[in-house]
DNA sequence: CATGAATGAGACTTCATTCAT
DNA sequence: AATGAATGAAGTCTCATTCAT
């Protein structure tokens, strides 16, 4: 994981741009090298096959992410709700971030030779996150116990991932619907958990 | 929509398991039509272009899923919680059915010059479900008023989706898990909103 | 070893003659193709691979000149020289025959990754050279024992070998200077070997 | 034909072993450029092109085996037979030495448009070692006529040519063996040259 | 219906070479 | 003396498609 010069990274950019629109099949080195200003062969300079430039594009956009995901959830104040920021923010950054285009549908449908590295990566992002939520859970109703915290786990991944895929079906209106409806259930649910014991 | 020939079907079943492994990009005429018992010029007996075998086999699979969707919901016992026949059932269909995984990688993903004919039918199958999940939700609490069964209507699909999303990545043990914490959550949802209301 | 379609071994005869006059690794299939009267992906409904290109070039180098071998041994008159025919129409065929020209080269420099093939094929074929010339110097020096006549069958191979080199280095003057002497020493050996005790 | 700078006799040294192996067409500027610890844009501070790393290589083994084949002749002992030391030697030297293997590969297919310069060289060459060689027979047997003093010249070079096929082939106990039985034939037919007339 | 043969377009990759630094 | 970056040419090979048979 050396540090990549700066015209690698600049074709690691465009690349993530180009697997997440098209995918890694349907992307071509030829396109991508002349989006990054040069000729096919220059990008061999710089990597040593594309399955190498997916590799660096992979790193980067998880990197960047993950640095995003924490940022988010550091911010947290402290009588927000665990884990809504991220939520109400994400259809913004979806839009924003091609990385997070790039994660999504890779994890979701890696290339085949590709898939162990895809999705170790994918699920230490997501157990992050996962994390994240729960330590912030944790800290609003302390008196929760462990299996709960386990299941509110398990349900905030699976709400992260039902937006993701609205996110790609791309109606930002069905999203936030979705949002509301999202979090209306994972209240109920969480109210009922704490019900006095919690805040009270 | 001319009906298929025997022969044209076949193909069909093959592509669609093509797809769904691979991708359209990554799917090969050739392989296809050796996998079918043929060369690959034989498939332009059948079909006119790749897209248009990749439109029957979108078809088809779509049928097939529709009709699979509406059996599990008519089968449903009196006293059963609304949709969750369906959601206890979908991994195994998921395992069972290359149509169900070709429709959903399909869904997420689709070759961009074929994504209005990709979206629509997909759309309208959600909406299905999503319709015979409300009707179910009615029958059951009555009471029940419009903004909320559109809001659970809303929450189904979500929910639908996060699972199918745990099918892709593939983790059987982690489905389950996902799948019981949704429905904690639907659950408590719904018992707050009907309270002594619903079923009383 | 299935036979070849007519445009199969059309392309193997060009094939032949490019591999025998550039190599394996500066002959193009693209160049190739043109000169079959075709371009180049009309080669893979041939052939799956330059390597199976090469193959099948080779197996029928091979063919044909065991064949012209078999005819050239057959062909001897009883009063002649064992072997001495064949070294004597060696230049004229050399310079007649691709197949013996790629033979030639391939045999000394074989591709590496092609090595196995190529080895087992050519010494089958000197091997089977030997055996005619022995039997046809038993045939006329019956009493000659095993062991002498072991010696004369490396003898031989040295002989064609060595004539081999000077075909390709190319100078025909020098080459009947060469095939003079080396039958000169060749027959002294003999000479003196079987004395009076063979033709007696 | 200026001496070479040390890096510059370091770089030929190694593309001697990389033209050896794998012949002019299939050698890799960049592979030896890494194998001699640098870039390949670095050979051209020491060579203006391949044709030109050519060159120098081929003149340096062909320097370098010039001076053996010289220091091999001078050592010989008054009674050996002549030019057999050097043959004896010659396996040994052949697996020892790169040069010897480039010489031969080149020798027998040069680069086509290489082919003036390596001919000239070689012919040199061999034309040295069969003077060495005449001029050892000459001071053995005086009396030898002139045309058989040529014969047996050119019997030497195509009994050199013939063991230098044998070690292409790889082989060493059948490399033993041939040895053996040229060394026969050229000694009956001196034996018979010479007679009671030699060294009598 | 099926296919053998052919092909233009384009995929990834390697190569020898140049040039500014 | 060395190299990172770039590139035109060319390499092998795959693909969807067409057409005569």
């Amino acid at each position: 994981m050396k540090p990549l010069s700066p015209s690698a990274e600049r074709i690691c950019v465009i690349a993530i741009t180009h697997f997440a629109e098209r995918g890694y099949d349907a992307s071509s080195l030829n396109d991508i090298a002349v989006a990054a200003g040069m000729r096919k062969p220059s990008l061999y300079a710089h990597f040593a096959s594309k399955d190498a430039l997916f590799d660096a594009a992979w790193s980067m956009a998880l990197a960047s992410e993950q640095i995003y995901v924490e940022s988010c959830f550091s911010e947290m104040a402290d009588d927000e709700t665990a884990g809504k920021r991220y939520t109400q923010l994400l259809c913004q950054r979806y839009q924003e971030s091609p990385s997070l285009r790039f994660l999504l549908r890779t994890a979701f449908f890696p290339p085949v030779e590709l898939r162990p590295i895809v999705s170790v990566g994918f699920e230490a992002y997501l157990e992050r996150m996962s994390e994240l939520f729960s330590a912030s859970l944790v800290k609003s109703y302390p008196l929760l116990p462990g299996t709960e915290v386990a299941m509110f786990k398990d349900a905030y991944i699976a709400v992260i991932d039902s937006l993701h895929v609205e996110l790609i079906y791309g109606n930002p209106q069905v999203f936030e619907r979705r949002l509301s409806a999202l979090w209306r259930m994972l209240g109920d649910s969480l109210k009922l958990a704490t019900g006095e014991v919690g805040h009270g």
